[in-house]
DNA sequence: AGTATAAACGCAATTTAGTTGCATATGAAA
DNA sequence: TTTCATATGCAACTAAATTGCGTTTATACT
C-alpha cells in the first residue's frame, strides 16, 4: 500500500499542494477518525478552516478519506486507503473507539437485490454503539 | 402496533404533554426520516426549537425515535416503533430515500465476538448510499 | 524558462445546527 | 388540592459548516 500522497492527490484530480499533503500526512499518522476541530489545530500552519473543509470534501468525494458520524454533532474523518475497509464501535459512555472488521458484502448484495428504486448501491456507512468493558461495570 | 402515543410517552418516563404528542403524531404520519428543521416548521404551534430538541433527545434515549445521519450536516429523525427495524438507501444525487430491510444480527454477533474492548454492542446505525434509477442514467 | 489558467487558498462575514440558563407553566402522584 | 419534578419558551450563546471574493499557486502548454 502506498504512502505516496502525491499520487493519491493526482488520481483524485486534485492539485498537489503543501496543505493537502500535510492533511493526508496527519490523517495517515492518526490512523483513527478525527474531528475537524482536531485537524484545524494540527494544521493551522498549513490550511485554514475553509481550505480544510474544501480539501476534505474533495478527498471524501474521491474515496480517499471517509467521513464518519458518531452522533457527536460533528463529522470525523479517517484515511480510507492503506487499510482494509472497516467500521467502528463507539462507547456511548466514554467515547472509546475500537476498529472492527466486518464483511458487509452479503448485506450489500441483499440490499441491492431488494431495492426497487436504486440502480446501484455504491457505498455504506455503519457504526456500532455499545459499552466498553470499563464503563460496563 | 400501537398508535397509543400516550402509553409510549409513559413507558419512556416522559410526561404526556400536548407538544410531545403532536411530535409523535407528526413522526407517525411522515413514516420517513425528517430533519429537525422540518419538524420545527410543522410544530411551531406545539413546541419551540429547544423543547423539540429536548423531546427528541428523550425519545431517542428511550428507543422510541431513531436518529439518522445521511451526511447532510444535520440529523434526521424517524419513529422507531410500529415498524420493523430497517435501514435506508439514499441517492447521493437527488436525496431520494428508500427503506430497506436488512438483517444485521449475524454481523452484530461477529462484531461482539471479535471485539476486545467492548462488553456489549447495544446499537448500530447503517445507511446505504447509491444512485437511484432516475439519476443513474 | 515563461506564461496562462483553473484550482486552491485565506480572510471576513454569514448561515445553520444545536445548547445553556433561567423563569414560568403544567402533568402526575400523593 | 397541594406538591414537585418535568416540560416549556425565550433570549442568548456556542459550535459547525458555508459563501463570497480577491489573491496565490500548481500545472499544462508553449
Amino acid at each position: 500500500m502506498s504512502t505516496d500522497f502525491e499520487t493519491l492527490l493526482r488520481t483524485a484530480g486534485s492539485k498537489v499542494t503543501p496543505g493537502r499533503l500535510a492533511l493526508l500526512k496527519t490523517l495517515h499518522k492518526e490512523r483513527r477518525p478525527v474531528p475537524v476541530s482536531y485537524l484545524e489545530k494540527k494544521l493551522t500552519k498549513n490550511l485554514d478552516r475553509v481550505s480544510l473543509y474544501r480539501a476534505l470534501d474533495a478527498l471524501v468525494g474521491a474515496g480517499i478519506v471517509t467521513s464518519i458520524d458518531f452522533h457527536h454533532g460533528h463529522s470525523h474523518f479517517e484515511l480510507a486507503v492503506e487499510r482494509p475497509h472497516h467500521h467502528h464501535i463507539v462507547c456511548t459512555s466514554c467515547d472509546t473507539i475500537e476498529d472492527t472488521l466486518c464483511d458487509m458484502t452479503p448485506i450489500l448484495a441483499a440490499v441491492a437485490k431488494q431495492s426497487k428504486k436504486f440502480a446501484q448501491v455504491t457505498n455504506h456507512s455503519t457504526e456500532f454503539f455499545g459499552l466498553c468493558r470499563v464503563c460496563a461495570r
